[in-house]
DNA sequence: GCCGTTTTCGGCCCGACTGTTTTCAGTCG
C-alpha cells in the first residue's frame, strides 16, 4: 500500500472511531496522521520502517506500527475489526450536509439507517422527526441535503468559482456600510477546486450587507441568516458564506477564514507559545498560562499578525503547513511568480486542429495581453478526434507561421505541435518530423488505462527523445470528472531532470498539472516549469490566470518558469535538448 | 493517540448558528 492509500485508512479509522463515539483527540491524532503522511514522500521501504515514521510530526508509536503493518500487508486488523461493527455504506452520510458523527450513530442504531436511501425514507415516514434531539425540520434539512449531495458532488472548478466570487465580491464592495471586502477560504489559497466561496467584509453596520449578500438573485436556499454571519446555496450548488466584522477584527478574521485548517492551529500554537490566544477576531492572553506573557501586539493588516509571531508574510497560496512556517521564519520564503512575469506562452490550439479560434486571432489575442511570444501546438495525426494534423498539413502550418512571423516586430509565433505520446512510448512523428519544429510538447491522449509502469515507462520513453522539449498535462487528470491515469510522478520527475525536459503546468482550469504539490520536489531536482493554458480559443488564454495560481501554490518563482523569459533568450531553452544531443554526438545520449 | 523550557500526565483551537430544547448538543468552518 501507497502513502496515500493508507492516509485513506487513517482516515476512515478517524471516522469509524467517531460512530464509536471514541475520545475526540484520539480521533485527531488520526485526522493528523492522515495528513502528514503523504507530505512526507517516504519510500516503500521507509513506509515499513516504524522508527522513521515516527520522526514524523505527528505520528507516534502505536499510528507507525499501523501504518507499517498497512505498507508491509496491505491489511490491518485492527481497521477490518473496527469496519464490521458498521456497514460499509454508512461513509456516504458524512456527506450530507448538517449530519456528523453523533447523529449518524444514532440513526444507524435507533433506526438502523445505513444509506442515503434509507435516511430518505426514514425522513419521509416521519421516523426521524420522532427521534430524541431530532425534529420536523431537522429531517426536512436532511431530505434537502439528500437532494443537494445528489445534484452536485459538492465541488466546484477554480473557474466556476472564480465567476461567481467576483461577482458578488463587486455588489458587497457596492454597499455603502462596506468597508474591506475578500474572498477567504480555499480559494484565497488557489486550490484547483473548491467546495464553497467563504466572504468576509468589515462593517460597523452588517445588518443591510447580510440583506445585500443573501437577496442575490441566484441564491436558491438560505442556510443561515444572524446579524454577523449568513450562508446560501446558489443555483449552481455552490455554497457561498460571508461573515461581517469589526474594522479591527478584520485581519484576524481573513487569516483565520483563509485556513488552512492545518496552518491555523500552527497559528495558533505560534501564538500560545508566547503566552497569547489566537482567534478570529484578536490576539487575547492565554488563560492559564504560566509566567508572564508578552504584551498583545498591535495589529494593522494580516502582515502584522505574522509579524508578530515572528514570521515573514506568507502568501495566502503558500497556507498548507507544507514548510512555509520554517520558511517564513528564516526568510526564505520563495518570490512567488505574478501573471506580470510571464513573457510569453505555449501550448495553444487553434482551428487547424480542434481550436476555435485561427492562427492569426490566437496571435493577435496573444499580443494584445502584452505578450512577446505564443507557442502553437495543434494536435498530431494520431489524435484524429481532434482533427491532428499530418506531416503535410503539419509542414503547411509551418511555412504560414514562418510568413506571418516576417511581417510581425517584437513578437514571435513559435511552431511547436502537441505530440502524442503512442502506446509504446514511440512518438507520432519520425525525428526528422520533429526536427522542422521551435517545440514539441510531448502529451498521452489515449491507452490510459495502463498498468503504472507500463505508462511511466512510456513517458520517460517519450521524454528521452531529444526533440521533445515539454511534457504536456502529466497525469491526463480532469479535475471534478476523470480520474488521473496511473503514473510514478518521481520517476517522470527524475527522468525529466536527467533528459532536460519541461514539464508543463497546465492552466487550464479542468487540468492544473502537474499538481502544485510535486513542484517542489521537481525544482529540487533542477526541472522547469512552463505554464501553458491549453487553450482552444482566444478566451483560454485567461486561463494563464489559473496556471499563476497553482504555480504559486507550488512555490514556483519565476526563475523556475521558463517562459518568463523573454524573447531572445526563450529560443536557447527550447533548443537546448537538440543541441546538447549534437554535441554529445550519440543518439542514445540521455539513456 | 500524540506530545513535552508546562516532559511521562494531562492537555489537545474555538466561536457562530440551528434546532431542539428550556440551557444545550451537534455541526460547521
Amino acid at each position: 500500500m501507497n502513502a496515500d492509500e493508507i492516509a485513506d485508512v487513517l482516515e476512515s479509522i478517524a471516522q469509524l472511531l467517531e460512530l464509536q463515539g471514541e475520545n475526540p483527540f484520539k480521533i485527531r491524532a488520526y485526522t493528523n496522521a492522515a495528513r502528514a503522511l503523504p507530505g512526507a514522500a517516504l519510500s516503500a521501504d521507509e513506509l515499513k520502517d516504524p522508527e522513521r515514521l515516527e520522526e514524523i510530526d505527528g505520528i507516534g508509536k502505536a499510528i507507525a506500527e499501523k501504518i507499517s503493518t498497512l505498507a508491509a500487508t496491505g491489511t490491518l486488523p485492527f481497521y477490518e475489526n473496527l469496519k464490521e461493527s458498521f456497514p460499509p455504506e454508512i461513509f456516504q452520510l458524512f456527506d450530507l450536509q448538517g449530519l456528523g458523527a453523533k447523529k449518524i450513530k444514532a440513526l444507524y442504531e435507533k433506526l438502523n439507517i445505513r444509506s442515503l436511501t434509507s435516511l430518505e425514507r426514514a425522513c419521509n415516514d416521519g421516523s426521524v422527526a420522532g427521534l430524541a434531539g431530532f425534529g420536523p425540520k431537522t429531517a426536512q434539512n436532511l431530505l434537502r441535503a439528500i437532494e443537494d449531495h445528489r445534484r452536485h458532488a459538492g465541488s466546484f472548478s477554480i473557474a466556476t468559482a472564480s465567476e461567481v466570487a467576483e461577482s458578488i465580491l463587486e455588489r458587497l464592495r457596492s454597499h455603502p456600510d462596506v468597508g474591506q471586502v475578500e474572498v477567504a477560504g480555499s480559494y484565497r489559497r488557489r486550490k484547483e477546486t473548491v467546495r464553497d466561496l467563504d466572504f468576509l467584509a468589515s462593517s460597523s453596520a452588517p445588518q443591510g450587507i447580510i440583506e445585500l449578500f443573501l437577496d442575490h438573485p441566484d441564491a436558491e436556499t438560505i442556510l443561515a441568516r444572524g446579524p454577523t454571519k449568513a450562508s446560501m446555496l446558489l443555483r449552481s450548488g455552490l455554497q457561498c458564506d460571508l461573515r461581517v466584522v469589526s474594522r479591527l477584527e478584520f485581519p484576524f478574521a481573513l487569516n483565520y477564514f483563509t485556513g488552512s485548517k492545518e496552518h491555523n492551529v500552527a497559528m495558533r500554537n505560534r501564538a500560545l507559545s508566547r503566552g497569547w490566544s489566537l482567534n478570529e477576531y484578536r490576539f487575547s492572553i492565554a488563560e492559564g498560562k504560566k509566567g508572564t506573557p508578552a504584551p498583545l501586539p498591535e495589529v494593522d493588516d494580516e502582515a502584522g499578525i505574522y509579524q508578530a509571531l515572528g514570521l515573514d508574510f506568507i502568501p495566502p497560496e503558500l497556507r498548507e503547513d507544507r514548510g512555509e512556517f520554517t520558511a517564513a521564519e528564516n526568510h526564505e520564503l520563495p518570490d512567488l511568480i505574478r501573471i506580470e512575469n510571464l513573457r510569453g506562452t505555449f501550448h495553444c490550439h487553434t482551428t487547424e486542429s480542434d481550436g476555435r479560434n485561427t492562427l492569426e486571432e490566437m496571435s493577435l489575442a496573444a499580443q494584445e495581453l502584452g505578450l512577446q511570444y505564443l507557442g502553437i501546438s495543434d494536435h498530431s495525426k494520431s489524435s484524429f478526434q481532434a482533427n491532428g494534423l499530418d506531416e503535410k498539413r503539419l509542414a503547411a502550418q509551418g511555412e504560414k507561421i514562418a510568413s506571418l512571423n516576417r511581417a510581425l516586430e517584437g513578437f514571435r509565433i513559435f511552431h511547436g505541435v502537441e505530440c502524442d505520446i503512442l502506446k509504446d512510448g514511440t512518438l507520432d512523428y519520425s525525428d526528422d518530423g520533429l526536427a522542422s519544429l521551435d517545440f514539441v510538447i510531448a502529451s498521452v491522449h489515449n491507452s490510459l488505462t495502463q498498468s503504472e509502469s507500463e505508462m511511466t515507462d512510456r513517458i520517460v520513453r517519450a521524454m528521452s527523445n531529444p526533440y521533445v522539449t515539454m511534457l504536456g498535462h502529466v497525469t491526463g487528470r480532469l479535475l471534478l470528472t476523470r480520474e488521473p491515469y496511473k503514473v510514478h510522478i518521481p520517476t517522470i520527475i527524475d527522468a525529466a531532470a536527467a533528459t532536460g525536459t519541461i514539464i508543463e503546468l497546465n492552466a487550464n482550469p479542468r487540468r492544473l498539472e502537474l499538481d502544485w504539490r510535486w513542484w517542489p520536489l521537481a525544482v529540487e531536482k533542477g526541472v522547469k516549469c512552463s505554464i501553458n493554458p491549453d487553450a482552444h480559443s482566444v478566451a483560454g488564454l485567461q486561463h494563464l490566470h489559473f496556471g499563476i495560481g497553482a504555480a504559486r501554490k507550488g512555490w514556483l518563482t519565476k526563475k523556475d518558469v521558463v517562459n518568463c523569459l523573454p524573447l531572445g533568450k526563450i529560443e536557447g531553452v527550447l533548443q537546448a535538448k537538440r543541441v546538447a544531443q549534437r554535441r554529445n554526438g550519440a543518439a542514445d545520449t540521455f539513456s
